[in-house]
DNA sequence: GGAGATCATAGGTCCTTCCAACGATTCTGT
DNA sequence: ACAGAATCGTTGGAAGGACCTATGATCTCC
């Protein structure tokens, strides 16, 4: 009924910032299912496929910021899918390893993923999406050199 | 140094909501400068595209709640970018109208934005960005039918 | 007229991203 | 060996954006 301005619509700001909205609502819906959010995922995928780290280096690859890295390990810990223990050979760090019940759930939140990508994807084609994944990474890379908290 | 797990880099949805907190961090910086933030910039542009509109229109063209917009309303009357009269034929509208202040403020805030679309796609040649558009386009359109507060 | 929709507003929630500061520890340069 | 710098975990907070509910006016439609 009432269009958007069209200064906003053509501005490619605009198209990805509102996209991703819609992307979170969608993942998050996903997610409630699954007693979990956004900073869970990121943090078990990393465990699972590095091993055990400390929560600095977690944050660093996740991009989440440590303070918030303390808290969302806390809830992991609540949940039982990882476990936070002092790391002997420096005592500043913890290591955090993910559990079975951990995998368990990472499993779950992927599947729920999958279907995700696919409503948000739904109007392209299988080339098209392929592209769009392409240049979206080229540009996600240009930018993640030059970050607030200084990783990558 | 240290890459982000796999499973992230390859999700569209991940690409999509990473690439928008770069856009965000761009805008609200450019923003920042002058004195405003996202909705500001939402509203008044509607405001001076379309004319004078009650609350409730402009909340539901430029996708931001009711009472967001009461708010925000509240902020740029203070700047002196808006006015906001009781509209007499329908008392319980307010009519909300740019005022010259406004409109100088919006034309600041697309130039910064301008500058901001460069730094954004910057590695992207002009017919790829053309087609990036295009697809982010698609998918906007797309998934603006289905949302929650129930407009377009 | 009365029922139901619509409007502005107030109040609050949630998530994500960030920042500043702290004590504890480790690393570094000299 | 020792002082200063850097790192780690943690606490506490702020700001934005997106949402939701409720309430009292006001309008619309039977």
């Amino acid at each position: 009924m009432e269009s958007p301005p069209s200064r906003l619509s053509a501005k490619p700001s605009w198209l990805i910032t509102q996209l991703a909205v819609h992307a979170r609502r969608l993942v998050s819906a996903g997610f409630a299912e699954a007693d979990a959010r956004g900073y869970h995922y990121r943090l078990l995928a990393a465990l699972h496929e590095f091993g055990p780290m400390s929560q600095a280096v977690l944050g660093r690859r996740c991009s989440v910021d440590r303070s918030d890295v303390v808290n969302a390990i806390n809830e992991l810990t609540g949940q039982g899918s990882v476990e936070r223990a002092p790391d002997p050979a420096d005592r500043r760090r913890n290591t955090v390893t993910i559990t079975d019940e951990g995998r368990s759930r990472l499993r779950r939140m992927d599947e729920v993923l999958d279907g995700v990508q696919d409503d948000l994807l739904a109007p392209l084609s299988a080339d098209e999406r392929r592209l769009l994944v392409t240049l979206l990474g080229r540009l996600l890379d240009h930018h993640s050199g030059q970050v607030p908290g200084g990783d990558a």
